[in-house]
DNA sequence: CCAAAAGTGTTGGGGATACACCCATGA
DNA sequence: TCATGGGTGTATCCCCAACACTTTTGG
């Protein structure tokens, strides 16, 4: 090997030893069963091979954010057109044992029906948790999933977002019972049907829903797409 | 040259080509003379050469994001302690024709009596612009500015960031223009008093400013640190 | 005494909150 | 007929917005 090439390949190696890598890592929520809920994997190699992470993998050449965001929920979950929105990008030195990687966390919001956990070659396992008993988490992921619940909280009482948790039909009740559930507050059953239908934003279908007692109306989103207005 | 060695160079470049690299822009926003203005650099070397760019530069292998932020800010103004704030990662593939980077914007408050711009051998030149007459920017740079436009009043609404834009004793009435700058729109003198000095965030400290006609009362922000709070 | 900016209160409306009872259905 | 969740209306409060005149000073 001669001195020139010498050379070029400790530029080179330096050019990887300056630069961050960067990830995307995303925290995907869905109501269930009256419970808050995100998916976790369990990491399959290197020093934290055994503990629990958010699904995330490292941003190809060709591709932004978004797209590997959207890819890696896709993969997870087979669900291709969730609610996904970038959070913020964390980068401490040590966050990962393994080398220098910036992490650009994402928040998505599925519905629990249309999500199909795969299982990947990547993890060792995949699974829902409660997010009240969410495991000891590797890198950063317990900030970052705080992160996701402040942003989760707050726009869900600025915009419709709640919508991509739920199912395409629902009940007044579910929709408050998704909202008492990650506000982890109780709401005023009058008070919550009146903000809610006076923002327009949704509409009766048909009056099913009536596995017990009286039967409830079942109402869906006029638009399923995110739209800022005041909720709550 | 040994084909260990090609394969192992290959496998190096390879690392390079599929890895996005991190850089940091920051948007540096002051107040002065009633006019909201930003800092921005001529590009002095590339394709881009001669156009207007926010400050940013490649983030190294030891120092998170907000200490490139940070440093960024410092090389560029000599300012060590404003309010900075990450404000989005982005990361459209072609948005550098040098190559593929991804850039995490920062938000940068500063008042203008401590920046004190200083040239750098990195730029052409280094400027304060009005928000209202931009010149047409490198990148994606123009929605870079109306991500940081757009967080910059949001934050006004229910934070005490201003005091960040304002020297450390100031009016009621420079305050309230302050306000009136960014959100662009008039607010009522006796509302404005009334709501800010409910806040108890500001305390008054002795009754100068007689530039001419009645003097005016002086105030100073209780904390110079960033707190969240309803205001307006 | 005049020009210019500083300073000061009251009123009305809208949205949020608090609160309790009747209704429809299945068993 | 009863148990269960579905569904409805009113009174109050507080925050915000609208609005105009007096005060203090320098020249």
């Amino acid at each position: 090997m001669g001195k020139k090439n010498k050379i070029k390949n400790k530029k080179i190696r330096n050019q990887i030893n300056q630069a961050p890598l960067t990830a995307v890592d995303v925290v995907i929520f869905t109501v269930e069963e009256k419970i808050l809920k995100i998916i976790l994997i369990k990491i399959k190699s290197g020093p934290l091979k055994g503990m629990w992470a958010f699904p995330g993998w490292r941003v190809k050449i060709h591709e932004t954010l978004d797209k590997a965001a959207a890819r890696e929920l896709y993969e997870n979950t087979t669900i291709k057109n969730a609610y996904l929105e970038q959070l913020y990008s964390f980068s401490s030195v040590k966050r990962d044992p393994v080398g220098r990687i910036i992490s650009v966390a994402y928040l998505a919001l599925v519905n629990f029906i249309d999500a199909k956990l795969k299982t990947s070659s990547r993890y060792l396992d995949i699974r829902w948790f409660p997010v009240e008993q969410i495991p000891r988490l590797a890198y950063d992921h317990k900030e970052m999933l705080n992160h996701a619940l402040e942003r989760l909280k707050n726009k869900l009482e600025y915009s419709n977002v709640i919508y991509s948790l739920l199912p395409r039909k629902f009940t007044l009740s579910d929709l408050q019972k998704a909202y008492e559930i990650i506000l982890q507050k109780k709401i005023d059953k009058r008070n919550f049907r009146k903000k809610i239908l006076s923002l327009n934003l949704i509409k009766k279908v048909g009056e099913k829903r009536g596995e017990a007692y009286r039967p409830a109306n079942l109402y869906s989103f006029k638009k399923r797409k995110f739209s800022v207005a005041e909720i709550f």
